[in-house]
Order: structure tokens, then sequence, then C-alpha cells
DNA sequence: GTGAAAGCGCTAACAG
DNA sequence: CTGTTAGCGCTTTCAC
């Protein structure tokens, strides 16, 4: 910047006001700092000038799984949705380690980012207090709440109420579900909530029809595995998100088993494959496209001063296709 | 770091090197800096630290679309192989427009970061210029080469050699292409790779039978209803990649056309949802985690100071399923 | 084993 | 409308 400003006879502040136009500048001068610039293919350190202002264009996305169709479509629209403020989102994965997410959100910290989307897996609220304390705005999407933290999170009742209708129209009664990981951050909401409103319609959900894994494809097939070889075997199987039904659909395929004649498969965010597999995929819809835009619109919130806490329900929508 | 230094009772140069390791400090010293650390929850900044080493830790990785699996499973193993090194991967979609690409390679450049991987689309190897003049190291991912800038490209002549036997093993003579859009970087490789070896399989490839659209599934849909309306009608249609092959399914049971009976369908890449639909796609898998290793590794050598351009080539592979 | 001090490249008062 | 200048917070010689 100090060679632009030699070469085109102006001050280096002069060159600073034509690149940011934060004062006017004169016809003249600004075009020969323009043909400086020009000239010696200058190009503006953002390093230095995020020092100098505090102010960072970076956000991070901090997410279990990017190769996860849902998160990956988070992340688009994110992307989208900050790019017209000058924002970049990076992306970053902990594969639902904690240490990761640890790690990860001391590193958004250190980096002075602009801000923080994370859906996290199994932190606990007080692992936010350093981040939080640097300034550094955070938005949630989980299931769950972590205190003062703003949050994105789902609104399922009725959908849920809508696919337990439809698995009780077909005549069903023995509901199960392959559930995350236990020691994930506030357990597991959605097996909570599908307990309490399977009771309501006069069904259950025992203990020994639930059995956990993490959300992964794998998972979901020992999961459905497992649950075929109970002596009390379900009749409609709820799934923690679709990759762990997909991952159940697996294993039917291989036990033989007869989906949505055997058993009923239910899965969860309506991920993009789920209108692909065969039997297409009955889930609840939660839309990430949805979750993208109210994220980002709570972090230009935060960005723009805001500073009461505020929590977005994303209403989830039942999608009846073939798999009930 | 002034205050830490302050509390601790030593200059902030031995701070640094508390923090650092770069330089001895007795035990005593570093257990007051470390205490001093806590006692203020004292965080590096990361924006200073690049200012002065003029080292950044963030790799941009710019596609077309973060939402393709291929691109997402790209961006999960680039993410895997870089943080073992602290570096971070910044995932920028370019939604395959050249303005895009243009702003997202400069501000790569304005941000001093210490990489980028890059699938270019509409880009030319003069854009590159810029970026490579200011000594960022550069690693393309794409089918053609950019010149001078390390690449990581496909060979995937056999995989395409054993999808035309099988092709021709069925019996089908009439080869078509749903392609890629006609104003993309060095054409379209995968055409014409498929147009010279049909040839030799005594199979043409007449341009009446290549249709042309965006590498997205609605595209895709298109070409394939597009196909269907010829007087010669294909019975065999190679797809730009998977998720034009999708859309071609879209549109095939839309119109109730047979697959593979009626015609058969091939993609490219095989993404995660291939094995999903029904039939199950056939495709020339083209490993985005092999890629994605590939650029990490260029990436690397480029960080450790190797200045000889290199290109690696993966190969690709045919994987028989039931589209054809 | 430790400290003093220069300076990375920019922005934003302040002064004219 | 333009210039001077003081740092932003760190790393790294150089000196002790």
């Amino acid at each position: 910047m100090a060679d632009v400003a030699r070469v085109a006879g102006v001050s280096s502040a002069t060159v600073s006001y034509v690149l940011s136009g934060k004062r006017p500048v004169a016809p003249e001068t600004r075009a020969a700092v323009e043909a400086a610039i020009a000239d010696l293919s200058f190009t503006i350190n953002a390093t230095a000038r995020s020092l100098r202002t505090g102010r960072s264009s970076l956000v991070a996305l901090i997410v279990p799984d990017i190769a996860n169709p849902f998160f990956a479509q988070l992340a688009a629209t994110l992307d989208e949705e900050l790019r017209g403020l000058g924002l970049h989102v990076v992306v970053c994965n902990t594969r639902a380690r904690r240490a990761e997410e640890q790690a990860l959100l001391a590193e958004a910290t250190q980096q002075r980012f602009a801000g923080v989307v994370i859906t996290p897996f199994r932190l606990k609220p007080n692992d936010f207090e350093p981040i939080v304390g640097a300034g550094i705005p955070v938005v949630v999407s989980a299931d769950v709440s972590f205190g003062p933290i703003d949050l994105v999170t789902p609104d399922a009742g009725n959908a849920i109420r809508r696919a337990l209708e439809e698995v009780a129209a077909a005549g069903r009664r023995r509901i199960a579900m392959i559930a995350g990981p236990r020691d994930a951050t506030g357990g597991d909401p959605r097996l909570e909530q599908l307990r309490a409103l399977a009771l309501q319609f006069g069904m259950s959900l025992p203990r020994e029809l639930v059995v956990r894994g993490e959300h992964a494809r794998q998972a979901g097939a020992a999961g459905f595995g497992e649950l075929m070889s109970r002596r009390y075997r379900p009749d409609a199987i709820f799934c923690g998100n679709d990759v762990i039904a997909i991952g159940a659909m697996d294993k039917a395929n291989e036990l033989g088993v007869n989906i949505p004649a055997d058993v009923a498969l239910i899965g969860h965010d309506d991920a993009s494959f789920a209108s692909l597999v065969r039997p297409q995929l009955t889930t609840i819809r939660y839309p990430a496209a949805g979750v993208g835009r109210a994220a980002a619109q709570l972090l230009i919130e935060r960005l723009n001063g805001r500073q009461v806490h505020k929590t977005v329900h994303i209403k989830a929508e039942f999608v009846a296709r073939s798999s009930v």
C-alpha cells in the first residue's frame, strides 16, 4: 500500500480511502491510485485489515459430518445468505467428537472469527463460555438449548403426531427407535418426544425397543439387525436421522425383511437421498435451507448489535412416502 | 499478551516463547506465564500472528456445488488430511459461475490463504496468474490442465472402455450423452473421450445425441426428455455426472421409460446416492477421497517448498450395478 | 534464560 | 479533499 501511494504520488491514507470508499476522493486522485494499483497488481492484505479493525470476514460452521447431505445443504445455504455481506463460511468437521468440537471452538476464538454456527454433539453449555466471553456471536442449531446461546431448533410435535397417526392407521403398535448415542448432550430429545407422543396414541416405546449408535449408516444397519433379533419385534421403526434409516434399509435388504410390509421405517431430516432410495423414505422433514437461513439471520442480528437471546423454531413436517 | 506479561512479571517475548515453544523457558517462568494466561483467559490472536509471520492456517476449497455429495466428500477428506497440520478448510461455493470463481480467487489472495484447492468450471488459465503471482499454492482438480498449476485429474480410459464393453455386450449401439454446458473451460473432456473410445468399439456418438446442461438434477431430467423425443432414440446414455443421471432417472419414471430395459444409464463419480437409487446406478467411479488426499499431498509439498509442477492421475473405475 | 524494540500492512482519528 | 501518525497484537532479531 505504501508502494501504491508512492507510485500514485499520494499518501497511504488516500489509497486506503480509495479502496474503502469511506471518504470522498477527487476523481483524478482516484484514477492515479487505481492506475498504480493495477500497475503493481496490488492486493489489499485482509489480515492486516482484520488486525486493525478487529473484524474478520470469516464465519465458522462447525458440524458433526459435512458429508451428511443435511449439513452439506446447511453449508450451502449459509454461504449463500452470508456472501452478500462479504462473509465466508469455514466448514469444520467434528466427526461428533467432543475433543474436536472443543478444539474448533477454541480455534474460532483465536482466529477472532466474525461468528460461529454450530451443531454441537457432545459439547456442554459451559464449553461456550470462552468464545462467548470473547464476544464472538454464536448460533447453535440443535434439538436442545445451550443456555444463553441463540438457538435454531425444530418444532416437530405435529410432524411426529402425523407420523404416529399414519403408523396407527396402518395397524401398527410396536414402535421402536434407532436413536443416537446415549452420551450426546441433552440425551436424545427426538426419542423423548417420540415416546411422549406415542403414549398419547396408546402405543408405547419400551426401553428394549430402543437401540443406540452414532448417526451413521453402519450404525443404522447394526441397530436394525439388533431390533430384528428381538423376541418382541417392532412393526414400525423411527430413526434418529435419514442416514441411520438408510443403514437400516441396507440391513433389511440383507435380511430379506420387507419394508414396509414387515416393518415400517421413518427417517428424520429429509436429506436429499430420502426420495431416491426404494422404497422412498417416509420421513420427518427438517429443512436444512430453513435452518441455514434462520441461523444466518440470527448471526446478522448479533453482528448488528442485538444483545438479547433469541430462539427460532423451524417447523418440521411429515413427509409420507413409501416406507410406512 | 502484554497483559499476560505484566501479570506474570515477564516480557511479552517470553509469553510468546512459552506459547510457541521456540526457545527454552525456565520452568518457574513458564508456570507463572501459564497461570497468568489462565487467570486472564487469554487467547492468542491468530490474526496478529498471521500478519507478523505472513502465514495463514486457512486453505480455501472452491467448488461449483458443496451440496453435491462428491464435493462434500472432497471437503471432508481435505479437512481430515489437513487438520493434522493445523490447517483449516474454507469451503466456497461458486455455483459454477465464472464471476464467483474469480471473486473467490481474489478473496483467497487478499486473505493470504495458505493454499487453494479448486475445481474450476468457467475459469481460464490466466485467471490464476494473480494468485500464483502472490505466491499462494494452488491445486486444481479438473479433467483438463490449467497450465503450470498442480493438477489432480482422472485417468478414466479403462473405466470408460469397460463401460462400453458392457453396453456393447448388452447389444446396444446407439450411444448418447447428457453432457455439461458448452462454455465450461476445456469443453467437455468426458464427452470427447467417450466419443473417441466409442469409435473404437464401432459405435458412434453423433452430435444429435449429445445434449447439454448444467451439472444439475433438473438439467439431467430435461436432457433425458430431449433425448427421448429424438426420432433416432439412444439405447444407452452416459451422463456428465451422477447428479445428472439422477435427473435422467426422474424423467424416465415420469415418462414410463424403463431403465435399463428401454435404455441403459451410466453415471459418473459414484456419488454416495448412486447405490441408493433404484435401479442402482452403474457409474464411472471417481473417488472423492482419493482426489482429496492427492490434493492435500500436492498442497503440502508446495508448502514445503516444491517448485516444480506436478500432475497426479487418479484412476477411475467402472462400477457395474443395475442401470445397464 | 530473558528483555527491548522494530515492524508486519492496514485504518481512523486528527489536523490542515 | 488530503496527509501525518499512532497503534492493532504478535514474532523475532539483537543484546545481555
